[in-house]
DNA sequence: TGACTGCCTTGACTTAAGTCAAAAAAGCGT
DNA sequence: ACGCTTTTTTGACTTAAGTCAAGGCAGTCA
């Protein structure tokens, strides 16, 4: 399985370890195959392990009483997730589901807690990937408790404009059903603030393509959030 | 100086320590003693270390363009701050201010990593204290997006009951206006629900102080989330 | 005691965004 | 290409919560 820890190598997590060290992670690793729209696990479920995406995605959620979900990350490739138990509590605090089929590497607590603690470098890389989602969830709470949903939308097209490395265009790889539970909102209010931005000349809509016809105007909106 | 060390041997963070390391830990802090509303740092400033509040009280917050304040945590005695950037990034995510007269340990970013990557459990302890607030925010992010400010005015009634130890009274450790900015809100808002609160039986206001005349009803509108 | 200051409350009004319902468009498998 | 399902859009309406402005209350310091 040359792929497995090809993936194992590549993933933030793993960064910089000696190549020994991958092959022990690689020992305890498991595999688990789902297909899309598989629950994984829901919030307070017990955690003896976490997970790492080798191949699909992955959506982390929570759900209100009457049912709106509130999708707090999506995960592709090289990501893990479920740590959080594995490090304190001891259930997950929020719902994880496929959003396509997917192959994942599952981590076993106890081997994973022991492996940690006998290297240095990969508690360090740990310590680097919850900060890196502390940092990535005060965002979130910025966003939805300081700016109106057009800044949020605004914000997610800069980021993805960043992130594919365009600023011409971008595509979205969640449907926007989705990206209106990322945003914490609901898909009829993102349609019709979509068509505004249309009609004022931040965006062009075609599907999952969106043209930014004014990335600057869009920066604004993000930073100062109202819209027209 | 045997109350600095006492300090730092009751911080979670370093819960179970040897003796010894302890004193290690002891040897690379710094004093530090702010008034009330001092700024310690601003969102964007370079990090070249972390804190622990000794004494007093600190509130970590993000601000919109317009000037409204969301904050994210407020932190007492033995809780840690600003330890984000110590692991990823360079730059504070967040604000931060003391909301009374405090005494802080700072300790230096590269003698506290060099610590922690000579000390498992140290390490191991530093996870569990990241873990606790990425679940801190999922539960902040839940009620922003998924309840209306009744329901995380009753969310926080509750907590502070259970953090309180009393199903009877509870006292608010912050004034109406800073709970108002912690639940997403302004105080108008906060104020006009709590006297809803009170005219619906479920609490008696006076000052500080709020009677909790109906637990199981605060505990039922934190979970679903309407008033009325 | 009394005025100053900051904190909290109340009222009238506006507005962003949610609900419900239905139509239109886009995907998908056969 | 066809019919079926899912996703997206549109319209009419409701509502939670924000804004602006004024007034009340409380604590403090001379």
């Amino acid at each position: 399985m040359e792929k497995i820890l090809q993936i194992i190598s590549d993933a933030p997590l793993f960064n910089g370890l000696p190549e020994e060290q991958l092959n022990d992670i690689r020992q305890i690793a498991l595999d688990k195959f789902c297909n899309k729209g598989k629950t994984i696990f829901l919030e307070g479920d017990d955690c003896n392990g976490f997970y790492i995406v080798a191949d699909g995605k992955v959506k982390i959620y929570k759900v209100s009483f009457d049912g709106k979900e509130q999708i707090l990350h999506i995960y592709g490739p090289g990501n893990p997730f479920g740590e959080v138990p594995v490090f304190a509590g001891k259930k997950f605090p929020a719902n994880a589901q496929t959003l396509l089929k997917s192959h994942l590497l599952f981590f076993p607590r106890a081997a994973f807690v022991d492996l940690i603690s006998k290297n240095p470098s990969l508690a360090l890389n740990m310590l680097g990937v919850l900060s890196v989602r502390l940092r990535q969830f005060t965002v979130q709470i910025e966003n939805l408790s300081l700016k109106e949903v057009p800044g949020r939308l605004a914000s997610y097209l800069v980021y993805l404009s960043r992130e594919q490395g365009r600023t011409d265009v971008v595509t979205l790889n969640i449907s926007k059903g989705q990206l209106a539970s990322l945003l914490g909102t609901i898909p009829e209010t993102l349609s019709r603030i979509l068509t505004k931005m249309n009609q004022q000349h931040l965006i062009d809509t075609s599907g999952r393509n969106i043209i930014l016809k004014d990335l600057s105007g869009l920066e604004d909106l993000a930073e100062h959030g109202k819209l027209q």
